[in-house]
DNA sequence: GTCAACTAACTATGTTCATAGTTAGGCTGT
DNA sequence: ACAGCCTAACTATGAACATAGTTAGTTGAC
């Protein structure tokens, strides 16, 4: 269901077609619910079915043609009833923490090049993440700039304001990761001697 | 495919039935990688045929039957092969981090809830996840118990040791969710004021 | 003028997961 | 005798996701 508020959050801002949607949501909706062109299409068609977006043909060149999608009043309600909806929690599902749980199994060597590449992939994450803030302090990302645009002035510290704060907590995770794998790696050297 | 070793995983230490499997699962795996029962009978079922597990039946009072599964050999080997396999890591879907950054939709007291019930939750769940070290420390989880039993002495503190080492793991992730939630408290404040 | 790269969009298949319900025997207490 | 709970296991349905492939028009460089 999130995907679907996702796109919503993207479309609040301007219409897009299915394609403009796809490449802005890469970057930026995507760097915290990643999604493939394979669910994005056909949810959009769901979304205007639904009622929530109004897809106007354009033509493109001498036969091409593009559906831009526009939020409808009820695709605003709907997601602004969702943002304060209290979310509910799903349980754990973490393949790397059932790995750990069982590393005594491990070659003490796989065991540790799993440890690299956890610290690997949140350390360029974390790097993106930030790049993000970076973007959004300075403007440099046009997306971003463009949704400070078309947004009242009074507006617009709170939505920066609540996407630093969200990079930032996606930070400090990779980070508490990277420590944990830190760590994992000194207990293999103390357990595998 | 995780949900596979993590039966795996179980049934490494000593053959359960089914109804066996949903219960230890929900005291010892189930901590890291949650599933239904409705997922767990169907599995071990592929399982068996895929020649993983060995389902033995056995009576049970006068008319009643269960399956008794017993890894096999083959169900050793895909277990080591895995933990022996460096994971690959799926990006990011995650919908707090989504509804944060879009939270100048949000009454500014259902953001709040919001950040409040996080709060909660995982506060609950590391509390959870440090009962388990306890238990793993003083031996009082017959589960994990008759795990340490069953293995022999040089391996124990293993076996423990990276157990400990994953809660401790979940706990600090929850921890920084915690810290996250409260700026965000912080934040709501200071935005919405 | 044609080839590569990009824009635009859709399809197909299989797996995983959530949610909810069903069937049926066994055990314990009243 | 039967209620209520536990053990045991299975089924159904739909949503969500991953992976991979397909079709077709446009634009720009050489």
């Amino acid at each position: 269901m999130s995907l679907r508020y996702a796109l919503l959050a993207l479309l609040t801002s301007q219409p897009l077609t299915g394609y403009d949607v796809l490449k802005h949501f890469e970057q930026s909706v995507g760097y915290v619910w990643h999604a493939p062109d394979s669910q994005i299409y056909p949810e959009l068609r769901r979304m205007e079915k639904d009622g929530l977006l109004r897809g106007v043909e354009e033509t493109w060149g001498k036969k091409g043609k593009k559906k831009r999608y526009h939020i409808t009043p009820e695709g605003v309600e709907a997601f602004r009833a969702w943002v304060n909806t209290t979310l509910d929690y799903t349980r754990e599902r973490d393949p790397i923490h059932l790995k750990a749980a069982y590393l005594e199994w491990a070659e003490p060597d796989a065991a540790r090049a799993q440890m690299q590449a956890h610290i690997a992939y949140h350390s360029s994450r974390a790097q993106q993440w930030q790049e993000m803030i970076d973007a959004l302090k300075d403007r440099s990302n046009p997306i971003l700039a463009a949704r400070l645009e078309t947004a009242p002035d009074a507006d617009r510290a709170k939505i920066s304001g609540y996407k630093i704060f969200t990079y930032e907590g996606m930070i400090e995770r990779a980070k508490a990761e990277i420590e944990w794998a830190r760590r994992g790696l000194e207990l293999i050297d103390k357990l595998e001697s």
